[in-house]
DNA sequence: GCCAACGTTGGC
DNA sequence: GCCAACGTTGGC
């Protein structure tokens, strides 16, 4: 099984409209980033877990834990012209743009701020606390993963 | 609101 | 294929 961090804008969609979601999950839509949709594509299975990040927030940091509950399929906004993540270029015989469906899991108890992520030791390695890392979607270790859960289930 | 970092675009 | 210009992300 595998890890991930996936970002999102609470403004946009937070931790709380997934578990609002009458089956908890929805489709992770909006990607424009090519590594990041290679991660969704190529490496993500069912019942791999998500560390669920909100960004642009005061604090930004992880506010709890989702799951992968679908295969990778074509995100459906790219075709749609009145969609803010409409793409021309892509095509339906040869999508452009894939995502995962995302399901809902556990909230924290402690959100872990990113100020806290930069002082554990665990975490020194971790992709989204690398200077200028703008990536949406990156794997995390499973030592980063139960390092973070620790702290912010209990 | 600022701005550094990064990805993408497009002229040449 | 290079690279300047531009747009976006996202912490601060």
């Amino acid at each position: 099984m595998n890890f991930w961090l996936m970002k999102s804008e609470p403004d946009t969609f937070s931790i709380e409209d997934l578990k609002a979601r009458p089956k908890q999950r929805e489709p992770w839509d909006g990607v424009r980033n090519y590594q990041a949709r290679n991660f969704m594509r190529d490496d993500m299975k069912v019942g791999d877990l998500v560390l669920f990040y909100h960004s642009n927030t005061k604090p930004p940091g992880i506010v709890g834990i989702a799951e992968i509950v679908s295969e990778p399929y074509p995100d459906p906004t790219a075709f749609d012209k009145k969609s803010n993540y409409y793409d021309p270029k892509s095509r339906k015989e040869q999508p452009t743009w894939i995502l995962v469906d995302v399901g809902f899991k556990e909230g924290f108890k402690t959100m872990v701020t990113l100020e806290m992520m930069k002082e554990m030791p665990e975490l020194q390695d971790m992709r989204v606390l690398q200077r200028g890392n703008r990536l949406s979607i990156t794997p995390v270790s499973s030592k980063e993963f139960k390092a973070i859960t620790k702290v912010g289930l209990s």
